[in-house]
DNA sequence: GTGAAAGCGCTAACAA
DNA sequence: TTGTTAGCGCTTTCAC
């Protein structure tokens, strides 16, 4: 049978009440006592029940991570960031996946409104995540990581109202073109993400400004999937009708690799002819060939954010009234140097 | 202030007693109360308190998970395997990392014996997790994933006398060198894993088989740290040093692909002049020049068993005496065709 | 400084 | 079939 802190107070001759004083360090105990206490604690190897313990203070000191699913290259960096920032502060986090479709929402719902945690982590939710608005209105503490904001700081994500952590989307992809232009690139072919996502909005935005603003035409943009095999699609396609450009941005690195893969096959040669620069920097961005300049995420500096802004909210801080943005940072690398 | 099963159960005019046994469907309830007490809970939208019902019931339905740390790339499918399997039965997923060293482990302990979950998944844990043995004695329910198991069959991990689940280290090493063998090679080069691991003897063992029941000396073997530069290191150093061989085994894809680089940077024609097999088939391993052949390693199908092998466990099934053993899966590409 | 007692929200005998 | 009564293990007034 489990010790317990009944337990404790026997075989240390108290309460259970000077027990649970000594266990929080409520300085009202006398010095003595508390030693007799601590021993038996010791000796006995006892540990209060998290369970007993969240039943009698109202909290769990557990955090809720709700993520989209495990398998994205960048999703174990950002649970990296806030697994580190919740442990040391003494949280659990207890991992949810929308992986599977409704059931897992369903799933979810229930352990939310079952006082499971006493925070929650939303990371790239999809749009319109009914349940959110319920609770936000409850007044339940919620940070939404990686939200489609366009990182220019007045807070237009996909999710505005909510307390977020985004990255600079649209200065990391003027970045991008700005390198471009710098290294006398004029007609880059762009191939964005997903039309949904305030994300791409900003990243198309932030990369078309400097051209415009140098007097080059709207970038020309291509549909693709964002996969390698998309990127790669696209652009096999786009040399097949002998479209002229000299350079290429894509929204994620997946679809950079698929760009590189094309031009490859074409025997069209990066740098010199086409430079390639994607976004995200996923480990593989340093292993293709040639290597991908890319507009680096701070996947797991996100998490971190995101994690320090819910636990000082869970401690008595307000939250921030707009997004915290964590700059991207442009990683030259040979595919455009 | 939350309602609570005291509200439910005078607004349908019963006992919680009776309310109890409706949420949990204990068929000896009248069919018109059930249905009573069934509208109240949806007009007051009424979710249990998991923190309570544990307590209660003195089972938390949480199933924690101790991984190393979550960034190295196929985390993400083993988790995402556990969570499925998890998730489907209604169980909660309490993630651990051991990322920030001696505090980590105290935290999680604290966790193991403050009752928070019913049992344990322990990926790829280091040697000698001392807590570990304890647990085991209390008779918690731990399942390791990934143990080092050669893989058959008969429980030689680095945790014996552990359920677990492994892979089949040898028989994928076999089947790289049996693919060599096939091929022509007859001189290979193996870059090995850590030495401590179960699964590096493993492999080191698997692939040595054939080409020594075909009369070939014991494969040259070759130190390096497990990583992209550390292949490339080794690689270019037995370069130096005209060492003959027209193959290279390594026991991850990382490393692999700092061969290739070598290799590249040589001017030795990856497979004409050498050919190259990794393990893990991480993402990288498509897409690397040429795409690598490699061992696939099921990670997400090793996290879906652990996890049914656990939940069965705590429906009160045994635990199976040796370890669920998933095949490995020669994947072959351009660089060993 | 310390203890008794009343919960936190639920389940599980035991009666009725 | 249903209600009553104890707990589960802890925190927290409120007295002393």
């Amino acid at each position: 049978m489990r010790v317990t802190i009944a337990d404790v107070a026997r075989r240390a001759r108290v309460s259970k009440a000077t027990v649970s004083r000594v266990l929080n360090n409520r300085g009202e105990v006398d010095a003595g006592t508390a030693v007799r206490v601590r021993e038996v604690i010791a000796a006995t190897g006892y540990t209060p029940s998290a369970g007993a313990v969240g039943l009698a203070r109202g909290r769990t000191q557990t955090v809720g991570v709700l993520v989209p699913h495990l398998t994205c290259p960048w999703m174990g960096d950002v649970l990296q960031g806030v697994s580190d920032v919740l442990e040391a502060h003494g949280y659990g986090l207890l991992l949810h996946t929308m992986n599977r479709g409704a059931d897992s929402v369903t799933r979810f719902t229930r352990h939310v409104s079952g006082n499971a945690f006493d925070g929650l982590l939303l990371v790239e939710p999809p749009d319109p995540l009914s349940c959110l608005t319920g609770l936000r209105e409850s007044g339940f503490p919620v940070v939404v990581v990686d939200d489609g904001d366009d990182g220019d700081g007045d807070g237009d994500g996909d999710h505005p109202g909510f307390p977020s952590v985004a990255t600079s989307n649209r200065a990391g992809a003027t970045a991008a073109a700005t390198h471009l232009l710098a290294t006398g690139r004029t007609r880059p072919v762009v191939i964005p993400g997903p039309a949904a996502l305030g994300r791409t909005r900003a990243r198309t935005e932030g990369f078309r400004t400097p051209f415009t603003a140098a007097g080059h035409p709207t970038p020309h943009h291509v549909e693709a999937d964002p996969t390698r095999a998309g990127g790669r699609t696209a652009i096999t396609a786009l040399l097949a009708e002998n479209h002229e450009f000299d350079s290429v941005f894509t929204h994620n690195d997946l679809t950079a690799a698929g760009v590189l893969d094309a031009l490859h096959e074409a025997h069209v040669d990066v740098p010199t002819q086409v430079a390639v620069i994607g976004f995200d920097d996923i480990d593989l961005a340093a292993h293709t060939q040639p290597p991908l300049t890319t507009v680096r995420r701070p996947s797991r500096e996100m998490g971190e954010a995101a994690a320090t802004i819910l636990l000082a909210n869970l401690a008595g801080a307000p939250f921030p009234t707009t997004p915290e943005i964590i700059p991207t940072e442009l990683i030259v690398r040979a595919s455009a140097p």
